[in-house]
DNA sequence: TAGGCCATCTGGTCCT
DNA sequence: AGGACCAGATGGCCTA
C-alpha cells in the first residue's frame, strides 16, 4: 500500500510541474501558480460552470434538454456520493426527478433535500420579475418548476447576471421550511425577516408585526396552490398562476425588511452571492484535490483531508526543490517528507482503504 | 442509528 | 451603502 502512494508521489514529482518549480529559484516567483489553478481563474471558471449548470438543471427539471441542443454532463440529475467516490451512486432521470418533485408536492412538501453533484445542478432559478430582463421568447416549457415567471425563459445564449439568479433547492431550505400543509410549524417566518428592533413608529410596527404572519400565510397558500395544482392540472399552468399571485401580492404590500433594513430581495441576492462564493471555494478544493496524491483515483478526500495532504505534498516538493517550507524550518529530509505524506494519505484515506481491501 | 461531511441560510463584521 | 468574508445553525445524505 505504501508503494501505491509513494509511486504516485514520485510520478507526480517527475512531472513538468516539478521541473517548473525547481527552475523557479526566485523567491518572488509565485509558487502557488506552479501546478495549481489560481483563485481568480478558478473563480471565473467556477462561476461560468455553475451558471451553465444552473441553466441545465432548470432545463432538466422539465425534461426539455433537447430544445437546447446537445446535453452536457450535468443535465441529468446526478446524485453522487461526494466523499467516497467520484462515480455517481445514483442517477435520477430528469423526467423522473420532475415527476418525483411533482409527486412529492402532491403528497406534501419533500421531506428530504435532494443532493446534487453541485449546487448548480440543484439550482432552481428564481428570477424575480423585477430583475428579469425584458421578456424573452416565450416558451411552452418552464425554465424551472420554481421559476417565478414561467412565461420568461432564459435562452441558452443569454447569460444573466449571477447575482440575479437565485438558486434554491426544490425541497428544504431555511427560508422555505417543509411542513405539513395541514398544520402550522412553530416557526412561521423566515429568520431574516423577523423585526428585531422595536419600532416607535406605530404604523411601521404594525406592518412589521403582521407581515411575517402574512408571509407565512402566503407561503402556505403558495404550497396549497402548488399542491392543488399538481393534483388537478399541469404544473406549468398552475405555477404560472402562483407566480402571478406572488408578484401581485408583492406589489400590493410593502417590502419585508430585516434587522439590517434589508429587503427580502436583497437578502435573496446576498444568499445567491454567498452560494456562489462557497461554490468557488469548493471548486478550488476540487482542483486542489486533483493536484495532490491520493490513495486511489476514485477516492474523494474530504476538504480537511485535502488540506492536510496538500500541506504534506507542498513540503515534500519544497524539500526536493532545495527549499524548506516547513513551519519550524526543521529542514526534514526528502525521505522523511515522503514518509510523512504517505502516512498522511493513508490516514486520511483510511476508511476508503479499508473498503477497498 | 450515530457521526461525519457538506450545502444552504443567516447575521455580524470589515472593507471599498 | 453594498459587497465580501466569516462563523453559527440547520438539515440532508452517506457510511459504519
Amino acid at each position: 500500500m505504501d508503494l501505491v502512494t509513494t509511486d504516485k508521489l514520485y510520478m507526480r514529482l517527475n512531472t513538468a510541474e516539478l521541473e517548473a518549480i525547481i527552475k523557479k529559484d526566485s523567491p518572488s516567483s509565485n509558487d502557488r501558480d506552479a501546478g495549481f489553478c489560481s483563485a481568480s481563474s478558478e473563480s471565473e471558471g467556477g462561476d461560468d460552470l455553475a451558471l451553465e449548470h444552473t441553466l441545465q438543471r432548470a432545463r432538466s427539471l422539465v425534461g426539455s434538454t433537447d430544445e437546447y441542443g446537445s446535453v452536457k454532463e450535468g443535465s441529468a440529475l446526478l446524485v453522487r456520493n461526494k466523499r467516497k467516490s467520484l462515480e455517481p451512486s445514483k442517477v435520477v432521470e430528469p423526467a423522473l426527478a420532475s415527476t418525483n418533485f411533482a409527486s412529492s408536492l402532491a403528497s406534501g412538501p419533500p421531506k428530504k433535500r435532494i443532493r446534487y453533484s453541485s449546487s448548480a445542478d440543484s439550482a432552481v432559478m428564481l428570477t424575480p420579475p423585477s430583475l428579469l430582463s425584458p421578456p424573452q421568447t416565450s416558451h411552452t416549457n418552464l425554465s424551472s418548476a420554481h421559476a417565478c415567471n414561467p412565461s420568461q425563459l432564459l435562452p441558452r445564449d443569454i447569460m444573466p447576471n449571477p447575482a440575479h439568479i437565485f438558486v434554491r433547492h426544490p425541497g428544504l431550505t431555511t427560508l422555505h421550511r417543509a411542513f405539513p400543509l395541514t398544520t402550522q410549524p412553530e416557526q412561521q417566518e423566515p429568520l431574516a425577516l423577523i423585526a428585531r428592533k422595536p419600532q416607535s413608529d406605530n404604523v411601521e410596527t404594525s406592518v412589521q408585526q403582521e407581515s411575517p404572519n402574512l408571509q407565512f400565510e402566503k407561503k402556505t397558500l403558495t404550497h396549497k396552490k402548488l399542491h392543488d395544482a399538481c393534483n388537478e392540472t399541469s404544473l406549468e399552468q398552475n405555477i404560472e398562476g402562483i407566480c402571478k399571485a406572488d408578484h401581485s401580492d408583492s406589489l400590493s404590500r410593502p417590502q419585508q425588511r430585516n434587522y439590517k433594513n434589508m429587503t427580502r430581495e436583497r437578502r435573496i441576492e446576498a444568499n445567491a452571492r454567498e452560494r456562489t462564493r462557497v461554490h468557488t471555494i469548493s471548486a478550488a478544493y476540487e482542483t486542489l484535490r486533483h493536484a495532490v496524491p491520493a490513495y486511489a483515483s476514485s477516492q474523494k478526500l474530504s476538504k480537511l483531508s485535502v488540506l492536510r495532504v496538500a500541506c504534506s505534498y507542498i513540503l515534500t516538493l519544497s524539500r526536493m526543490a532545495g527549499k524548506d517550507y516547513s513551519s519550524d524550518r526543521s529542514e526534514p529530509t526528502i525521505a522523511e517528507c515522503i514518509e510523512a505524506i504517505t502516512s498522511t494519505i493513508q490516514t486520511e484515506g483510511k476508511v476508503k482503504r479499508k473498503k477497498d481491501e
